[in-house]
DNA sequence: TACCGATTTGCAACCGGTTGCAAAAATGAT
DNA sequence: ATCATTTTTGCAACCGGTTGCAAATCGGTA
């Protein structure tokens, strides 16, 4: 049913190969024989099969979009903002929703039997070793929000996380609070894992410091809301202010210290990490340290592009600096 | 590099097509020959190429997803709840970002060219012209969050919006308002116009009440806020309660009014539609007509899967009820 | 053992394109 | 007009699979 190359020869009266090279950019066709078959195809409303092309090219131009955080309004941006960016590139984002799974091999076998030319994990939560899988198959991959590390094995493109710890532990010390709470993500997750060694690590500076932790179970609303409300239940005194994982946590975390009448930052204080949009409401006004979304998605993909070229590149960390943006939810330091 | 089907056969010495009726299912492969096949394929990472065989079975297994809401949160659940659907029944979803583009003809060039199987448009605000697009391209489709009509020319599953109008408009005259506003999603959605009908529909039956309306420029928080601080400028007093067009948009609308130092719901009453996780926050809690999200994704799947099967099945409209979710921004009934 | 029908297997053509190579045509110089 | 050089074109093989058909094998029965 659907017009072939074959189509379009027959028409235009030429070969086969005549119609192909007149849609493939580069190719030797005269001016003449160009005209005839556009012609010949315009009335035939033909479009090549990049299926069929990709066969013989090697390149599908289809990228594995591999994510496994759907509960997080950030990561609409981030599907915004990747898509928008291939797309532009000419290049086709297949998504893979992880959810609920952590091991890759159903993924590779997957996105190696739709021949994608690359994939990006885009993801704070998974392990290093889940993007390496695919370059272990010969995919040429990108890992974005990964673990950074200093000897990485395949490309990475995201924050210290270990700095960004360091970072709100010293805001907080900063502002002369004595106990002081971490909040993290899931336990398994790099980013929460990171977060808090660096947080931890600027605290033992300080041992007259009364620090506890604990985890949500996802980077979500809910989950974050749910760990306060926890906290609160144990009859315990909670911290003066916490460091969130995420957010999202955070504005989970404000709302359950708000049901049980406590004010923020008079009776809690709060940092969060990412700056999302919601974070900058006039009802929420949450400080925390933003995380630059936009260059890390432009920079992955840029990294993914380059190596579809050069497949053999030589690993790669690409690490954009994160800034505290002041608002409503830490104390002023004295 | 990667390893093919003839490899396969080589190795366990028999045909090629033997190598490929072991991975059809419903082929004629003894139990011996299957073993063999099997073992070489195991021994040497095979996986067949899922693009390759589309050639001749005509089925690629991939749908098209196609949206223009990247700014909406519900999304990120329209995102889960697709792309975890369509790849429990083995189907991989082609992510296209619509934004900034109203004409449907490069999706639907691009999506023939990758042989899609079908498309699901995802699109509150796109027109019936669009989805058609696609079945005039002999694309199965499916138009979910798009907009009723008596007699479709596509697939489409959702809501009656004009039906929401009215019972957002019966819910606030029951509560005793009399200066009620309509505050829309950009003019030209669809589901802004169905529900902006049903709404002055309705309250045409009262002729006594003042009805005002305006639009926001897209369904998002900061345009309902930014509409909103626009009629607060104006310096003429405001509707008593509005139907937002969109939760999103209330919760923009709420920021703003609530910055405006007014207090809802008692200076200004507000209904949204959608029930998004957001609307339960406490600090939030907004009153709502709930649409049910995961029925409409289940349909929609439902329905391309079976267009796959029977292209030339006749259009249908599925339209799921909602229902008014009532929480704390509109005041109770006299 | 010979014969019959049912299964299983391989051959070869095909899906919709691309591309190396050699033949054909066009171009330019003399 | 001739010839050398460059450009354009078609042939045919190939990309990685599938499938109709006929030949080969199998199992059972007479």
């Amino acid at each position: 049913m659907p017009v072939t190359l074959k189509d379009v020869a027959e028409r235009a009266g030429v070969s086969r190969s005549a119609v192909s090279r007149t849609f493939t950019d580069g190719a030797s066709v005269s001016a003449k024989m160009r005209r005839k078959v556009e012609k010949a195809a315009s009335e035939l409303g033909y479009s090549p099969n990049a299926l069929a092309s990709s066969l013989t090219t090697g390149r599908t131009k289809l990228i594995g979009l591999v994510s496994n955080n759907f509960h997080n309004p950030i990561f609409l941006e981030v599907f915004d903002l990747f898509t928008r960016g291939l797309q532009d590139r000419g290049l086709r984002p297949l998504l893979v929703n992880l959810t609920n799974e952590t091991e890759p091999d159903n993924s590779v076998r997957m996105l190696r039997q739709y021949s994608v030319d690359g994939v990006v994990v885009a993801s704070s939560t998974l392990p290093p070793a889940f993007a390496r899988a695919f370059r272990d198959a010969d995919i040429p991959v990108v890992h974005s929000f990964g673990r950074y590390s200093s000897s990485p094995q395949v490309h990475v493109v995201g924050i210290d996380n270990v700095e960004c710890g360091r970072m709100a532990a010293r805001e907080l010390v900063k502002r002369g609070y004595s106990r002081i709470g971490f909040l993290g993500g899931p336990e398994q997750a790099t980013s929460t894992q990171d977060r808090f060694a660096g947080f931890t690590e600027e605290l033992a500076k300080h041992p007259e410091l009364d620090v506890s932790h604990s985890y949500a179970t996802a980077y979500s609303f809910e989950a974050g809301r749910a760990e306060m409300q926890r906290l609160l239940s144990e009859g315990k005194p909670i911290a003066e202010a916490f460091f969130c994982g995420d957010d999202v946590l955070s504005i989970g975390v404000l709302s359950a210290v708000q049901d049980a009448g406590l004010r923020v930052p008079d009776d809690v204080g709060l940092i969060g990490l990412n700056d999302m949009e919601m974070a900058a409401w006039e009802n929420i006004s949450l400080t925390t340290i933003r995380q630059p979304i936009r260059q890390i998605i432009r920079s992955s993909i840029e990294l993914v592009e380059a190596t579809l070229e050069e497949p053999d590149r030589y690993p790669e960390a690409r690490l954009f600096p994160c800034s505290v943006v002041e608002r409503k939810t830490l104390r002023p330091a004295p």
